[in-house]
DNA sequence: ACCGTATATGCCTTGACAGGCATATACGGT
DNA sequence: ACCGTATATGCCTGTCAAGGCATATACGGT
């Protein structure tokens, strides 16, 4: 059930590896060439990803393709709600701040 | 410049911190009740949410009052924005689905 | 000046994680 | 059956972060 969203989305290669995969399905040596990492180090970050529920696997002969099950993100989505509400407020504050004074 | 906005976020105890500044400003000594950790250790906490930027202090006589300052969250949220789209497209396609299966 | 309260910092141990290399496994082609 | 390609896993090492305890610092009251 979704082990670990913000500890998966937590390391920047990761974050890499889910933005190479927005674009559409990829292969592990595609993703291993993107990140400029081994293919090991590569194979290991995409099985945290998995476990995350963040992406999924198709095997195509053998090749394994990746792609992006954006789902579990929602999470940290819910989490962060409320404080965009606040941040929004204070930019709305900082609009009327400068709105004052042009008009003064 | 809001170093490791992820890994600040990254720790449960800090979120749960955050979640607790939210209702208002808290004295260290709150927060320390509120968390079930030691004194020290939620001071290492805040010190890590400060270094990020998302906390700020204010002295008050021997306290310390700390509040949040969500503004770097905006930085999570943008780089979530793409996948927020992606989820909801299926959201969407789901929706359809079942729609097409209660027509059907 | 001293003391108590409130908070921060230092030191230490432990556990988790990243990444490299070597190796195992999966699969198709011949 | 064998081989090459593609990917996963095991093992090892270094790094780093968390949390506890002891201690330093800040500040107001007396």
């Amino acid at each position: 059930m979704a082990t670990g969203i913000w500890t998966a989305l937590g390391d920047p290669h990761r974050r890499r590896l889910l933005d190479l995969l927005r674009q559409g399905e990829r292969s592990v040596g595609d993703l291993v060439a993107g990140l400029g990492l081994t293919q090991p180090a590569t194979s290991k970050h995409l099985r945290v990803l998995r476990a995350a529920g963040l992406v999924q696997v198709r095997g195509d002969a053998q090749r394994r393709l990746y792609a992006v099950t954006p789902g579990p993100m929602a999470d940290v989505d819910v989490w962060l709600a409320p404080y965009r509400q606040l941040w929004n407020e204070r930019l709305d504050a900082l609009g009327r701040h400068l709105d004052a004074d042009v008009e003064s």
